[in-house]
DNA sequence: CTATATTCCGAGTGGAATAGTAGGGAATAT
DNA sequence: ATATTCCCTACTATTCCACTCGGAATATAG
C-alpha cells in the first residue's frame, strides 16, 4: 500500500520543471542525471505527464520539457493521480476497477476506506508545486541566515 | 498504492470475531466462509494477528479464535499494521525498510508523504472494531424502521 | 480410548505488477 | 549535415500477491 516509483520519481522530477518554469524548457537527461533516475525510464513517465497535458515538449537541440501550467496551478494530486491512476486504498472503493463486494451495502468497512481515501486526496490537492517552491526558498534562506 | 486483501480481509475477520466476541469462540473455517475466502489463506492472516496478540485460539471441536481485547479497544490501525506493517505512502518515510534517498535532509517532496502517512493514521487509529458494531446496529435498526 | 474438529506450521506456485532495458525513429537548432 | 533532443514499442528480470497443499499438534465428545 504504497506509492511506486512512477509516482515518487513523477513528482521530484515535475519540482524540476517547476524550478525551471521561468527560465524555459528542460531536457530529460538533465533531470534524470540530477536525480539519478534511470533517464529510459523516466521518460516513460513523461509520457504520460504529457498525455495528460501536465508537460508540453520541444525537440531537437534546446529542446525538452516544459510545465503546462503555472506551477501553483499544478496540484501534486495531478501529477500522483496521473501517473498511478486514482486513490483507491482499497479495491472496493474509489478507482475504476472497482472490486464489487456483493453485500457492499452492508459492508461495514466500505466507509473506512473511502474516509482514507478523501483524506489522502486532501493532503494531495491541497499542495501545488509552487507550494514546494516556496518551501525551498524557506529552506534556502533559512541556511543562509544561520 | 493499495491495501492488499490481506488487510481487507484482516479487517472484515476481525469485525466478525468483534461480533461474536461475547458469545465465546469463532472457527476459522465458519468465518471463511461467511465471508467467501479461502479458509487456508485467511489462517495465514489468524496466525499473524495470533502473534501480534489482537486475538486468542483454542484449538479441538468447539476451538476456535477470539478478539484478544474488548472490541473497543481495538482499532483498525492496529489490525492494519500487525498485517501489512507501517503505513508508508512513500518508500522514504514511515516505515522500518526507509529507503534512504541521500539527500533527504533536502527533498521537498519528504513532508508530503509525511504528511499523507500521518493523514492515513489518524484515519484508521480513530475507528474501534466497536464503532464498526455500532454502526452495524445503526444501520440494522434504519432497515427495521422502513 | 478413539474419532473428529480444530488450530498450527512450512513450503511451494502461478500470475500480475514493478522497475526497469534496449533500440531505433522523428523532429529541429545550429 | 549533424548532434541533440523527444518519441515509441517491445522486451526482461525481479519481486510481490494471493493463494494452495500436506500434514502435525491438540483438544473435545462420546
Amino acid at each position: 500500500m504504497r506509492l511506486s516509483t512512477k509516482g515518487r520519481y513523477g513528482v521530484m522530477a515535475m519540482y524540476r520543471l517547476a524550478v525551471n518554469y521561468e527560465a524555459g524548457t528542460t531536457s530529460l537527461k538533465d533531470i534524470a542525471e540530477d536525480l539519478d533516475y534511470s533517464d529510459a525510464y523516466l521518460e516513460q513517465m513523461f509520457a504520460i505527464l504529457k498525455r495528460e497535458r501536465l508537460i508540453t515538449s520541444h525537440r531537437g537541440p534546446k529542446g525538452g520539457y516544459r510545465l503546462a501550467k503555472n506551477p501553483y496551478d499544478i496540484t501534486i494530486g495531478e501529477v500522483i493521480r496521473a501517473l498511478e491512476g486514482p486513490i483507491e486504498f482499497s479495491s472496493c472503493v474509489g478507482g475504476t476497477e472497482n472490486y464489487d463486494c456483493k453485500r457492499s451495502s452492508l459492508c461495514v468497512t466500505k466507509e473506512i476506506w473511502e474516509k482514507i481515501n478523501d483524506s489522502i486526496n486532501s493532503v494531495i490537492d491541497y499542495i501545488t508545486l509552487g507550494d514546494l517552491l516556496d518551501k525551498y526558498n524557506k529552506n534556502f534562506n533559512k541556511a543562509k541566515r544561520s
